[in-house]
DNA sequence: TATGAATGAGATTTCATTCAT
DNA sequence: GATGAATGAAATCTCATTCAT
């Protein structure tokens, strides 16, 4: 009887394709070689009526990096709450973060390039980020609960490993990976995982 | 006995000059929003002189990468060659990259906004970690060779602990922490050498 | 008795929104400031509306600037017809300048910016300013008649006089007067009637 | 033996240059009108290196202001130092001022544009006119010692004649004078001082 | 009549790079 | 070697104006 809600008036349709030709831009050249008149044209539209829509890059980045965001924290939340144990739950989590980069190149590039130099954009993932942290800092602590770790600081411990997911995901899946090292999604992640869950699951010497 | 070496020509001391602006500058504004023009400021010399000693910022980058590269190096191979335990080895060479980066903030920074932007300097650095890469793949599989670690593949191990070092020393040495976490030297760099030793010497749980 | 002139038509309302509106950001942001957009804004209507009632700023300015040029001229010629003296004639024709001026904000600021700079309205108003020097000229030949002034030229006498009444106003009443000099209305107008009333009413000097 | 000093420097011609042309731009086309572009293409310069001289056009034209005040101030002030008598130091300060806005049509046509509606020149010229009020001021104030135009306000009188010498000077000098009236500079210019004669130098009417 | 949306046409501003001295 | 000065080539941003609905 009524009309699906889906009818998406102009206007939301010229966001949509800014939104997807800035994922396809920052891709192909990077966030900070990306001008807005490629991103324009990308969107088949002119460069004043981007100004219709956000009012520089970094605010269309913004707007991306939310979104990322959320998908990718409500990705990393389901092992747990299906019931997973710990360290199943982890390797899936951080698998969860490993693929939604691997389909948000352009999210991925753009957060990280705009990270290193904008102000501005830095000072809301610094935020973001700071969430993530405190969610890894709490499973580690729970691990230490049950004896694992002892010792280790929970929040610099959760730091390090998520600067070391988020920059591996980016040398691999933004950047095309190491020299004359060849692309393996399956080794990578199963590196990165048993990494962490090494990081965390551990006891001390017996002695 | 070779007093020759002290009597640096004009021109050295002008290059010299350049370079050390350089590193004040990219560690104040970053490698980015450094114009040439701030490092000849900073450098008490024209910006036209500049010409006369590199072709272009990620030239001079490139420069001081290099020399970072090297010192980084050979503080990391002292501990091996000193004969300490791997175990003991390894704490002393990540010890020792996080206080290389601490030293040179500029180039910290420099190189990892380069890394990310500006193709020429990218390359470079490639080529460069990949020597580092090589090296702690070498150093795995040394560890499995010894019962430890086994089934993990060395490179992709390597990639990611590299990335974790990398990055985790940006967010640290470079961008001045993380959100809401006090800085601490001796917390951030035990959580790091912590976690990258109980990713290698792990063994295969007993059945 | 003529109530179909209340009946405002749509058209009329929104015409009517859009003079207000102008009146309004003219004196909050100077008329060379003023976008459409914000007329449009003001009047609570779409900038594309705007167009189906005048063609540009400056139209929309003609049509203020002609109403409020008739009711400073009602307001000028009124005191002569009530047969007041000449000087006190002038005084009042003077003081309803000043009133209308200070009552029409959004006008005053709005001819005087345009005539300095936009030739179509300069040449409209210099026709309505045209009117009021051969009012003036025809008064200081008046009182010439009577034996005043002697000599003097009565256009261009006209002319300075009609300049200093406008841009005191403007001064005083569009730009919020002199710098450290505190605002006071009845000095302001007294200290303008009295150089008038001076400038025209003297007498040559007995020999 | 020394070389003259005069020998401007490369710097200080293209310096000339720039004023010079906006100088005549501005004669032309008005302060609004005018385009940095048009600018360095009268001074046959290129639109970057206008830059290295001034910041915005505000900038230029308010160095251009500071040398016409200067030079009007210092003409003003000539004949009464001369010791002429009050009224006729007064018709020659007034010819001084309109001379040097007639010679000087950039600046006028400039500094009246800009004073409208650049806040950050408004400021400037408003502090610069303030000085000629206070001038203007004490004149009328040495009148009324003797015994002239008592009871007149000396600021308001003085900010009144400055409104009516400004304005006047720009109807006449910038814009090319009033509709249907012939410019005669001899009348213009008589009329202006016999106002300003008349408006200070005037007695109580006997009793 | 009314309006959401789109855009052409400019103007400002920045900077790496060059060159004459 | 060193530098004051000049500039080409962009990129950003703004707005009046138009048009389809």
């Amino acid at each position: 009887m009524q009309p699906l809600e889906k009818a998406a008036t102009k206007g939301q349709r010229t966001d949509e394709a800014f939104r997807a030709a800035a994922r396809l831009v920052f891709a192909r050249d990077g966030y900070l070689n990306a001008k807005i008149s490629d991103i324009a044209a990308a969107a088949g539209r002119s460069v004043a009526s981007f100004y219709n829509y956000y009012d520089t890059k970094a605010d269309l980045l913004i707007a991306l990096a939310e979104e990322f965001h959320a998908e990718a924290t409500q990705l990393a939340a389901l092992p747990y709450r299906a019931g997973l144990s710990g360290e199943e739950a982890l390797r899936e989590a951080v698998a969860g973060f490993w693929r939604t980069y691997a389909r948000r190149r352009g999210e991925l590039i753009g957060i990280f390039q705009a990270a290193m130099i904008e102000g501005r954009f830095r000072d809301r993932w610094l935020e973001l980020r700071g969430e993530a942290i405190t969610r890894i800092a709490g499973a580690v602590r729970a691990a230490q609960a049950d004896g694992y770790c002892p010792g280790a600081d929970p929040v610099m411990t959760a730091s390090a490993l998520s600067a070391m997911l988020e920059h591996f995901c980016y040398i691999w899946l933004g950047q095309g990976g190491e020299k004359d090292v060849p692309f393996d999604d399956e080794r990578a992640l199963d590196a990165l995982c048993t990494i962490w869950v090494k990081a965390v699951y551990w006891r001390a010497e017996p002695l």
